[in-house]
DNA sequence: CAGAACTGGGTTTTT
DNA sequence: CCCAGTTCTG
């Protein structure tokens, strides 16, 4: 960057490390603008640049530009280089996820919502018991035809649509429960502003309605925003498309700049509303619209962009994009495509691979093994276990999703917002203070006959002789800890009332006395907590930070095998990844295609798309012959994706090195590549191997014995179920182990 | 009010 | 087969 003071007589030198292509997305400011930006080709730095062109042009001030994403890393990411390219902090941006600028708006309209500008963002947990609840008060509702989780998603996708509870008209009505979703959803939502709480779908629903009705605070918002950028507009939905086009239209159609990034052939989110019609369609949504392709490739070898290239052009209803190579080392060798007996072979395939390509150098976290379900990771994980190799599930249960930060969490928001009943509910039994059912109904009946929320109820009770001396006690108790936390809050900060609230509330003395394995583990985490809490200047402020940003990055940069969903992938690069269970029936899966039939099959083929795309240098397509289904061993045929990869791009292999070996005499399952290609399911007769021996041990391992495992490291067995063995762990507490995966530990 | 036995359901999940 | 959520029992 120059130096102040000097005007640059070239151009910045942010733009000249630009292609053609890239450069043009950037410097196209005025009107509709559409990127269709292949994957590998450059995006994120297209869109960051793009937006600091915009402030280094004195195009637009930095609180001028409105900048959507829909995730968290995302967002952070293009803050932190914006900065980078101004060299200096990007504050004061309105730069985030739909969901968190939403919020951002919607704390300050609240009020004609009826909701107040302190409004809890309930998390998916609330959202449910919150439903339930209603539907029981409804009556009538048979929850095992009618489960609530049923009614959750019919009100998520009218919420996806923007329609809320007025726009649906009766005949729109879902039949869920003989046609009582719409009437449901109505208290549902009447609810959710008696308790001064939105769900994730009403932060974009409330705001979009806000500016469908008040042309005066559009019209602000038009004023204030100049330009508009939006990341992966293809996984917009319905709502999201509203919000954004009643944003860009502005009345002058000379200030309608909006620029959507995004690729067609990666939308794989459907299933969650998203709508790929709305890329389709941008350029009749906003005419004049340019389109400008960016299909230079950095990322992957030739015959890699060939599979994905080959693959994809199946799909019809595409605006279209080829990728070309762009790397000046674009050739390396063919994706692999390797047949196997079963997920055993395919699991120890991989490992093998993983293996000796570490012993040549290669890090391990520059392998990925991404698969169509969570559960396919099992035997992968097992695998690496035994090889004693280094991973990580991405995506598991993550930090504020654990019990006992929840249970905090929910005392902190009755302390912002007492009103909040939800948390109330979650923690005013916990630790158990002999509150039962009959309490809470108590409880309850007080708080509804007299309108209030229950800790105002509560405390009340409290006060009379209406509950039994003993719950009564303990919420007096209760309450008035509540009166006097708040007291440490205005004093000593959020900090402070954190941690006097959690000791003397007795929720950290309940983990205390808990003899569970896990509770060192929880303690440790209401510590983290606390720490977290730091961090944030109000409590406000950290309870929004929860509710929207939910993410932990626990040792993400380590030295590991990443293993992943498809859908976790996107966005991700790695040297080599391994595509494991490409199977009619799980990749594509069987029920995507039975909900959705040829719409489905074609995001699943995106789906595999984005998965070949993922690789820099190697790609593995495996599948297998056999694999075990919730138990028993079911056979599968090759996953019709298989045939659509481009021949000369991909190399075939049979079964894998080791089981040949083994079973050298004994027939091949495929015959070559013919085999493969037939399609046939010529593996129902019952055969010879089915019965999988184990691989005995010198010695029988006996109870109270020490072992070595190795994630695990050393532990005691407490029980013996055939091959499952209950080992209590020295340092990661009791799990249930395969007796093959340890050892005696005398032995090691 | 809390553990034990039972039942059913089991893709993907950026916020 | 493995879990979570519900119902049953002391």
């Amino acid at each position: 960057m120059s130096s102040p003071g000097s005007q640059p007589t070239t151009q910045p030198d942010y733009l000249a490390r630009l292609n053609p292509e890239q450069r043009l997305a950037v410097e196209t400011l005025d009107g509709p603008l559409l990127v269709l930006a292949g994957a590998g080709t450059g995006k994120t730095s297209v869109l960051t640049t793009r937006f600091a062109h915009l402030l280094m042009t004195g195009r637009a001030r930095p609180w001028q530009v409105l900048a959507v994403t829909f995730t968290n890393k995302a967002a952070r990411e293009m803050r932190e280089r914006v900065a980078t390219i101004l060299g200096q902090p990007a504050d004061g941006l309105w730069l985030g996820t739909f969901h968190a600028l939403c919020a951002r708006m919607l704390r300050r309209h609240a009020e004609i919502v009826g909701l107040k500008s302190n409004f809890t963002i309930l998390d998916t947990d609330d959202q449910m018991r919150l439903l339930k609840q209603i539907m029981e008060a409804a009556g009538g509702i048979d929850s095992k035809r009618w489960p609530a989780q049923g009614l959750m998603a019919v009100i998520q996708r009218w919420k996806d649509r923007g329609l809320t509870p007025a726009r649906i008209t009766p005949a729109e009505d879902s039949d869920y429960a003989n046609n009582r979703a719409r009437s449901l959803y109505e208290a549902y939502q009447r609810r959710l502003i008696e308790l001064n709480a939105a769900d994730f779908g009403d932060l974009l629903l409330h705001v979009t309605e806000i500016l469908r009705t008040r042309a005066d605070i559009l019209a602000e918002y038009h004023r204030s925003f100049r330009y508009i950028l939006v990341d992966e507009y293809q996984d917009t939905n319905l709502v999201q498309y509203l919000w954004l086009r009643l944003l860009a239209q502005n009345e002058d159609p000379n200030q309608r700049n909006i620029c959507c990034v995004g690729d067609d052939d990666q939308s794989i989110y459907s299933w969650r509303g998203a709508e790929i019609e709305n890329i389709l369609r941008f350029e009749k949504d906003f005419p004049g619209a340019r389109i400008v392709r960016l299909e230079s490739n950095y990322r992957s070898t030739k015959p890699i962009l060939a599979a994905a290239a080959g693959l994809i052009a199946r799909n019809a209803g595409r605006l279209g994009k080829t990728l070309r190579p762009g790397r000046k080392d674009a050739e390396g060798e063919n994706v692999r495509v390797v047949s196997l007996w079963d997920s055993v072979e395919e699991a120890r395939m991989v490992g093998e691979r993983i293996e000796q390509a570490q012993r040549k150098g290669h890090p391990l976290s520059e392998f990925a093994i991404l698969v169509r379900a969570n559960a396919q990771t099992r035997s992968f994980e097992e695998r690496l276990i035994t090889l004693g190799l280094p991973y990580r599930v991405v995506g598991g249960l993550k930090f504020y999703e654990r019990a006992e930060i929840r249970d905090a969490m929910a005392y902190l928001r009755i302390l912002h917002q007492p009103a909040d009943d939800l948390a109330f509910e979650r923690i005013v039994n916990t630790p158990k203070r002999g509150l039962g059912d009959s309490g809470m109904r108590t409880l309850h009946q007080a708080a509804r006959a007299e309108n209030i929320p229950l800790a105002l109820a509560a405390e009340r009770i409290a006060e009379t002789d209406t509950l039994k001396p003993k719950p009564r006690a303990a919420l007096r108790e209760l309450m008035r800890g509540f009166v006097r936390w708040r007291q440490v809050n205005e004093k000593e900060g959020h900090v402070v009332a954190a941690e006097t609230m959690l000791d003397e509330s007795g929720y950290r003395e309940m983990w205390k006395l808990d003899r569970s394995p896990e509770a060192p583990g929880r303690l440790e985490n209401l510590r983290e907590l606390e720490r977290a809490l730091g961090d944030y200047q109000t409590l406000a402020g950290f309870l929004d930070h929860v509710a929207l940003v939910m993410e932990t990055d626990e040792n993400a940069e380590a030295e590991r095998v990443q293993l992943m969903t498809l859908h976790a992938a996107k966005g991700l690069e790695f040297d080599t990844v391994f595509l494991p269970g490409w199977e009619e029936g799980l990749f594509p899966s069987q029920r995507s295609l039975d909900e959705g039939g040829d719409k489905a099959l074609e995001e699943e083929r995106r789906l595999a798309y984005v998965g070949i795309t993922r690789a820099r240098r190697t790609a593995i397509i495996s599948h297998a012959a056999n694999r075990q289904i919730y138990g028993n061993w079911t056979s599968s045929i090759p996953s019709r994706f298989l045939d659509e990869l481009p021949e000369d791009a991909i190399t075939r292999e049979g079964q894998s090195t080791s089981r040949a070996n083994r079973m050298a005499d004994t027939p091949s399952v495929f015959l070559g590549s013919q085999g493969l290609l037939a399609r046939r399911p010529r593996l129902t007769e019952v055969n010879p191997w089915d019965q999988r021996e184990r691989p005995a041990r010198d010695t029988a391992l006996t109870k109270g014995e020490r072992v070595f495992h190795q994630k695990f490291g050393y532990g005691t067995i407490t029980d013996i179920d055939e091959d499952r063995l209950d080992i209590t762990f020295d340092h990661s507490g009791p799990k249930r182990v395969l007796d093959r995966f340890v050892s005696k530990a005398s032995e090691v």
